[in-house]
DNA sequence: AATGAATGAGATTTCATTCAT
DNA sequence: CATGAATGAAATCTCATTCAT
């Protein structure tokens, strides 16, 4: 008896995904140019063929990767930035979001700086980080600060230096501690 | 007249100075992995052969360039965190140096997640940084906070995030004013 | 009620048909090795391996598509050819036929010079060749030319040419007005 | 020693011819398709490699076999098609054409009816034919016949067929026989 | 009868490195 | 010192065919 429609396409999203961890696992570790198909495909128990069923290549496979990680990312966030209390939650978030996904930042921080391998996904990150970055500023503006743009970016970069830094680590970075005197001085600084 | 020792030294020396900046510029704008040997060899008006007379291959030739930002790094550098002074002119004295050679530090960043590439070159930057790290320890220690070694990381961590996202996008990012910001605010934090 | 054998028999046939017709289509299109069995399919409206129910792969739908339009072609002609009327008619329905089917025929002359592909088939046509070969060369030899086999080759591949040119631009190539000169100097040049 | 600039670009054209000659001998033998880049490479006993150094890939080599021949064929016609003696000869040109170089048109005419194969490459082609069609074009308006679009088409595309018919099995074929009767006509109807 | 997942052989292509000159 | 031809291993990708359901 063959398959209904139904089952093929939720068997399929299942291989994709086993796919996809099995991709992130091997990128994280050894990194993205030195993970060949063949080393994913191995394994992933499968033939390299069949991951060109699922998949039109590696930078496919990437895409989707960073994509599903984007899109968790984008349900994660309530995108109100008005309260000091929304930015300290908007940090300890993005944090926690870290820790629980390691090796997905591991892969997205080391691709940052390869243009060649980035740019074709880079898009919708860039527009999410547009959106995102108007509004923190008008938080700034509101507390008076001379150079908002400036305040945001050095938040965000920040922010990105003790990502990097854990995922680079994890065993070692103490990223709880640093998170709780990250937000310490945040407030000192700017919740008086 | 034949020339003499020294002067096929330092010519060869000069040689690979070349090859090197050539291969620095390239790495940075298209990735390591993206660029050629053949494409270094042309762009540096030499064959391929000549370069493998002056280095071992493609890695070798990757460590030297690693090597060469970095023993300049350490001479920049007096060593020396003791006072306020001494953390705010290290601070300073970083951005100054990753402004002078965006390139280096594009690369430097774009290596440090991925561990196939960079584990060979890593060691002699891992004892430098434990040797400064101790040092700067001591400097929170005195100050009495609460935990040094977080605060260490924090500071770093932070910086690495601020240089980084500023060779990713030299133009855009406002290297100056975050500088500025971030060194008011270390003064207003610790410095009292 | 069950089906019986013969509608069994005719509904396959007719299946298959379908799949010729579809098949026909993209190999004229877009070349027989340009062409996958995953499109054919698709663009049948059904799954691979039923289609491999149906044919044993691609050489054999390929021979089936080629032998199918050959019988049709033995059905059309009465095979006689002995009067100047006769021949006429043959050069007539020739390219009448190329006209009814300009893919079938574009798909012919895009194999006839691929050994590797059509060796296998080629066997039937070549004996239909032959037969209809000696048969015309009886006609030259009672015209009493010089070269009758020579005629003949020439006759033939005049109209291979036209043909092939037809099936290369249908929009393009006057056909009727080369048809009719065509005939008009064969008959001057035969028929006195 | 190293060699010389010209010593370099003398050997690479040398070993270009070599590469051209084997792959059009493949080619005409087994088609292109079913010629990999391997079997040219061992059969002109070098590696895969070595010949991606010279071409950049399969279609590159084949258009530049193609152009190859084209180039040359220019250069045979004197491009004029005024008088009776112009069009005879371009018609024993061709045909000596053929016979000196069948595989080159067997290529050329299996790729004829291959869109995907050629598309790429005829360009140049169909303005040479062009330029040809329209001059001879004026050849019949002068002779003062009917439809001289159409007689020109007659001509090219019989000339066309006699030519594959030839190549495809050439020693079977009486190209000089089926040369000689096809002038003897063409001044018989043409030349009074 | 029907599906599309799965395979595996082989094709194209790339490139760090070596070598003859 | 200097060249670029040459190699070979490995990477990416394709696709006719088989198979479990």
């Amino acid at each position: 008896m063959p398959k209904t429609e139904d089952q093929f396409k939720e068997a399929r999203e299942i291989r994709k995904s086993e796919i996809k961890d099995t991709a992130l696992d091997l990128f994280a570790r050894f990194g993205y140019h030195s993970t060949s198909i063949s080393k994913i495909a191995k394994e992933a128990n499968m033939s390299k063929g069949l991951l060109y069923n699922y998949y039109d290549g590696k930078q496919d496979l990437l895409k989707d990767i960073i994509m599903t990680g984007f899109k968790k990312l984008t349900q994660l966030n309530n995108n109100n930035y008005e309260t000091d209390e929304d930015i300290v939650q908007f940090i300890e978030k993005t944090i926690e979001e870290v820790k629980a996904s390691p090796a997905y930042w591991k892969l997205y921080f080391s691709l940052l700086l390869q243009p060649s391998v980035y740019e074709s996904i880079i898009k919708d990150f860039t527009e999410l980080f547009n959106n995102f970055f108007s509004k923190i500023v008008g938080y700034f503006q509101k507390k008076g600060v001379k150079n908002p743009v400036a305040e945001v970016l050095l938040l965000t970069a920040s922010l990105d230096g003790v990502c990097m830094n854990y995922v680079s680590d994890t065993d070692f970075f103490p990223i709880d501690d640093i998170k709780e005197i990250y937000i310490e001085r945040f407030k000192q600084t700017f919740c008086k």
